[in-house]
DNA sequence: CGGGATCCCAAGCGATACTG
DNA sequence: CAGTATCGCTTGGGATCCCG
C-alpha cells in the first residue's frame, strides 16, 4: 500500500507529533542554543562541535519547514526560533532539569558553551525565591562559559560575556546596587553539586561573598522524588 | 584517539546529556506509554504498532541500561519505570502540550491509544481549577480509546476502560457523588478544537450535560503566545 | 502463543571535500 | 561564511524465524 507514510510514528497524539518535528538528532540542541537569540550558521556549528555540516543544514531546513524557526532577513546565514519554536522553552527547560538529575559524567572533549550554561541557570532559577533578594549580578565562570545572569524582581537575564560574545541588541534588567555583584568560578565536574545546593565548590573571584548563599537558593535543582540513597537499580 | 565516544554530542550540559538517554527514535513514546503504568512487551508493541519489534527491544535494553526502566521481576516481559524514569513526566508533558500546539493533522492509519488520551488529558489537566469543583468521573471515548477520567480535590486519575484494559492494581480516586458523571465522545479530529476550550464538538452520551463546561474548564490547553491570528510563518 | 532474535534493505548519520 | 556534494558507515524498518 502507498498510503503508508515512510518514518512516521503511525501514532496520533502531542509526544507523536512533537518528536516527529523537534526528536531528530541534533535538533533540540539547535533550539536550546537559539533560545538563547537569534545565531548565524556559524556561531550554531562553534556551539555544536560534533555536528556535521550538511546535518546542520538539514536539521535547519527541517525546523524551518515545521515552523519551529526562521532566517533573519537582515543577517546572511542568521536564524530564530519562531513563536511556534519559542514554545518549546519548556520542553527544553524539562530536557535540562532531568538530564542534570540522570547520572553520568563528562566525556572528555565535551565542551562546555555559554549557551548551555544559560539555559541551566534559567532551569535552576527559582522565580519565587529571587523575587525576594535585591537585585543581583552573578558573573559565573564555568569551563570555557562566562555569563553574566542578572536576577531582579523575580526575574532573570542571562547573557554571555566570553570573549567572542555576540553583541546584545535587547535591553537588559539593571542592578539596582552595584554593590550586589558577585563574580565566581566553577569547575565544571562540580556543576551538579552546585545545582544540587552545595556551594562549597564554588570559588569567589569578587564581590560580597554573603551573595553565595543568594547564588545557592536563587539556582538549585529539587532531587527526583524517590532518588534518595536507596537507589533503586537493576543488575545489567 | 580512541577516547571519542561515537555518537556523543561533544556537549556537556542537561539538554544534551538527556537527549543521549531518551532522545532515540521511539524512546520518549515508551516511556509516555509506560507513565500509565508497568505494561508488558506485547503491550508496548500494541500501543506502537509501527515499531520494528527489533528496535523496541533495542529501546527496552538501552533504557534499562540508562536507569530509566526496569524488568517487572513477577511479570514476563514486564516494565516499569523507576524514579529517574517517572522524572522524565515534566518533559513528557512538555512535549504533549507543545505537539498539541503544532499545527499537523492525522495521517490516516495512526492509531490513537488510551495511553496517549491518558498523557493528553493529563497535560491538559488544570489542578487549580479542579480543586474548586466536586469530585466528577468523565467516561471518554475519542477514537478506539476510551478512558474513564476522575477527578477530585485538584487530582487527576484517568484509566483505561477499553475492551483489552488492563486491570489496574492500584487504588482509585473514588467519586464523592455518583451523580457527577459524564460520558461523552469526540471524534479525534476535533481533539484539538475540544482542548483549546471549544466544547461544542463533544457529543454527550449520558450524564448531566452542565458537566461539559465543568469539563471544558477542567482540561485547557493555553495556545502559545504569539501564535494569533497574524501568523507568522516563512516561505519555503 | 508471547517474547524476543536474525536477516536484508533503505534511510539517516558522520567526515571530508568542494563551491557560490 | 554559508552552505552543497559525495562517500562509507551506522541505524531504523519490515519480515521472518527461533525459543521457552
Amino acid at each position: 500500500m502507498a498510503t503508508r507514510s515512510p518514518r512516521g510514528f503511525g501514532q496520533y497524539g502531542g509526544v507523536a507529533r512533537a518528536v516527529e518535528r523537534v526528536g531528530e538528532r541534533w535538533a533540540l540542541l539547535i533550539v536550546r542554543d537559539l533560545l538563547a537569540g537569534a545565531r548565524r550558521y556559524s556561531d550554531l556549528k562553534a556551539g555544536l562541535p560534533r555536528i556535521p555540516t550538511n546535518i546542520l543544514s538539514d536539521r535547519l531546513k527541517e525546523l524551518q519547514l515545521a515552523g519551529v524557526i526562521r532566517r533573519v532577513p537582515t543577517v546572511r546565514g542568521g536564524y530564530e526560533l519562531t513563536a511556534l519554536g519559542r514554545g518549546l522553552e519548556p520542553v527544553v527547560l524539562a530536557l535540562e532539569r532531568w538530564g542534570w538529575a540522570a547520572p553520568g559524567d563528562a566525556a572528555d572533549g565535551d565542551v562546555f558553551t555559554a549557551d548551555a550554561l544559560g539555559i541551566t541557570l534559567r532551569a535552576a532559577f527559582r522565580s519565587d525565591v529571587a523575587a525576594a533578594f535585591p537585585p543581583t549580578e552573578y558573573l559565573l565562570h564555568a569551563g570555557e562559559a562566562s555569563v553574566s545572569a542578572v536576577v531582579a524582581g523575580g526575574a532573570l537575564d542571562v547573557m554571555d560575556v566570553g570573549p567572542d560574545a555576540l553583541p546584545q541588541p535587547q535591553g537588559r534588567l539593571s542592578v539596582g546596587s552595584t554593590e550586589d555583584v558577585l563574580e565566581f568560578q566553577v569547575a565544571v565536574a562540580d556543576l551538579d553539586r552546585l545545582l544540587g545546593g552545595d556551594v562549597s565548590p564554588l570559588e569567589v573571584l569578587a564581590g560580597r561573598s554573603e551573595l553565595v548563599e543568594r547564588f545557592g537558593s536563587t539556582f538549585r535543582f529539587d532531587p527526583l522524588p524517590g532518588m534518595g540513597v536507596d537507589a533503586e537499580r537493576s543488575a545489567a
